[in-house]
DNA sequence: AAATAAAGTTGAACTGGTTCAACTTTATTT
DNA sequence: AAATAAAGTTGAACCAGTTCAACTTTATTT
């Protein structure tokens, strides 16, 4: 199975595995074809299954009550998405998480993870590692809503992440920075 | 030392200890006393200690460059804090972590986490679950700002922790919620 | 207890970003 | 290839929240 090449390398940029412990980790792995616009996540369902993506884009969004959608998350190749605190605690989802291409992803679900931690230690050090980077980032992105300018916040994620400007919807990017489409086109349009 | 309690108290909410390892654990931590105003983290630094309060109040915040700041995170009695990026990563902190009032803390520091970690699994999975929770946290505080109105921040907070509202100060409070002390005194204005 | 500094309030003028609606362009379906 | 739907653009009117400045209240220092 080629398609768990770059998981592997994955974790190992984390932690040391045997080849042993490596075939016990793939052993809980699921393959997944997600279509465009089809919902791995849904609110009101529990959130099974932690999701890496291997080859495609997704994100997660809040829909609000005035029919705007909230986008928390990207997740394009060798990243990982899910309604994280529906997963991490077992509860129900809150938030939508779309295919935004025809996407492949690898799935392990929450008891196979849990089992792997009791099991592993080395899993239970992957995925605290995995959980404090994406608070540190999550950290960083709230520090530049509260201090930038809408413009500012665009033009860091654009020099961040050039590579996702250009594959999503720019109504999705929009909801991600914090303003409205109408405005990520008045913002570009003042730019040439 | 009486001063430990609470922290125990803490730690068993996640993993179970035998009395050797909780004696290891408290055998690294060190309490301080810090007086209001002082602060434990600065910017270039990079932050040696996380932080656990014993009792009082404190802040992280960002200082920007128009002389404005920014609340990342408050804590208080049996919470933590520190420039977080900076203690995982030991580089140069950009966050400054102050007292709100005189306060009592416990430290420990980052050589003995990860020697507590590399010792006993149990650590690790301490700070996974911590980590994971401080993410799931963050998020909805995200999907908060993205979402709602100030005011309905306002309420949000007020309701979820109205305990700090009254303890810290005015500014604190707003410059966390993402608006200016002048629209927090005019949204409580309106109130009654 | 007086003096000073820091925090909080209020109002008037302003602005960064929103809303709404009409239109154009790009993608998807038939 | 045409038809339709979805995404992106533009402008005008608007508003949620900011800015600035003067003032009042509460803490802190002497």
């Amino acid at each position: 199975m080629d398609d768990f090449e770059p998981i592997k390398k994955h974790f190992a940029k984390y932690i040391e595995l045997t080849s042993e412990e490596e075939a016990r980790l793939i052993s809980f792995f699921k393959v997944k074809n997600v279509r465009k616009k089809q919902m791995i996540v849904q609110p009101d369902f529990t959130c099974k299954y932690r999701t890496y993506i291997v080859k495609g884009a997704m994100r997660a969004y809040l829909a609000d009550d005035k029919g705007q959608t909230h986008t928390i998350a990207f997740a394009i190749e060798d990243w990982w998405i899910s309604d994280f605190n529906s997963y991490i605690n077992q509860v129900p989802a809150t938030l939508f998480v779309e295919a935004l291409e025809d996407t492949r992803v690898i799935q392990i679900d929450y008891h196979s993870e849990q089992l792997l931690m009791d099991t592993i230690p080395k899993f239970e050090r992957f995925f605290r590692i995995a959980a404090q980077q994406s608070f540190a980032f999550l950290q960083k992105r709230m520090l530049s809503n509260l201090s930038k300018t809408a413009e500012e916040r665009y033009d860091e994620f654009f020099q961040k992440y050039p590579s996702i400007v250009n594959r999503v919807p720019q109504y999705t990017l929009a909801s991600y920075l914090g303003f409205t489409t109408e405005f990520l086109s008045k913002i570009r349009s003042r730019k040439k």
